[in-house]
DNA sequence: TAAATGGTGGGAAATAGTGGGAAAAAATAG
DNA sequence: CTATTTTTTCCCACTATTTCCCACCATTTA
């Protein structure tokens, strides 16, 4: 289960430090990195990505418009990364691009994968979700056990 | 598993580059270029164009207007390219006004062949289809099992 | 305070990418 | 059919980027 936030900054070669207690949930030191959907990048363990994208290819077919989208957005751009004897991984430039990266990035664990994102768009984003996030908590709050039995 | 989203700009003798992450992932050196769906050109292995062209072929029949359309959209414009030892590739003038190439383009991995896209084009398609991406996205993520098993 | 672990910077070698000259091929004109 | 021009192809040299590695700094732990 890799969670925690932190805040590392990109160096001049475009390297960014992946946090130890997040290395030692992963088997490998190699990782798919890829787009995600709110301007940030998403990394999974090369097993889960496995699973993910052949769920996504089995239940889309090439001549459709959806499949293209889906395709062309998290398919398409996910590169191999390899996460360096110092603990960093280099970010391809269209990725840091797309996610608009500067300096100051934050890195997520989200259990099953890492989103990284850039400090600035990230405070923005939850400025923004708040009122929803709001919402949403009230709606699951409802529908699901918080305390297992 | 062709994957990766990289800009490279075309030269003045009308060459593009084919990221070496590719290159490796791809047998020999010629491949099959044609016009795919979006303003955006297709570059198969030969391999791979054998089984989808003949798919295409078997599926459909000469007196149908469908399948006019597909092969004269598809199947009639493609040629041969070779890639050349420093890994780029030369791009009829024909197939280059099609997908509107000017200098930046964006090469796509879509794990089994390529895109090349015209950079504005490719961000205008981005910017276009971000709602229903969104759409597309939620719908999917309802229907599919993420973390498998 | 010493040792271990975590994090940062940067040099050097290897690899990837760019430009362009020259030979070959193709097109055009005489 | 030959001569001239244009286009394409092939190849080499140069430049940029990436990768690998090592040394050092910071922080935690004993």
């Amino acid at each position: 289960m890799i969670t925690g936030e932190y805040r590392y900054s990109l160096d001049e070669k475009g390297r960014l430090m992946i946090p130890s207690k997040m290395r030692t949930e992963i088997a490998g030191n190699v990782m798919i990195l890829t787009r995600g959907v709110d301007r940030c990048l998403w990394i999974f363990p090369t097993d889960e990505w496995k699973g993910i994208s052949s769920n996504i290819l089995s239940s889309t077919s090439l001549f459709q418009e959806k499949a293209r989208l889906i395709q062309r957005r998290i398919i398409a751009p996910a590169q191999e990364a390899e996460i360096d004897k110092a603990g960093r991984m280099s970010i391809p430039q269209t990725l840091r691009e797309y996610a608009r990266l500067k300096k100051e990035c934050i890195i997520l664990g989200m259990l099953r994968y890492i989103e990284i994102w850039d400090e600035e768009t990230y405070l923005n984003y939850l400025e923004n979700t708040e009122d929803s996030f709001k919402e949403a908590a009230e709606e699951l709050g409802g529908k699901i056990n918080w305390w297992h039995s």
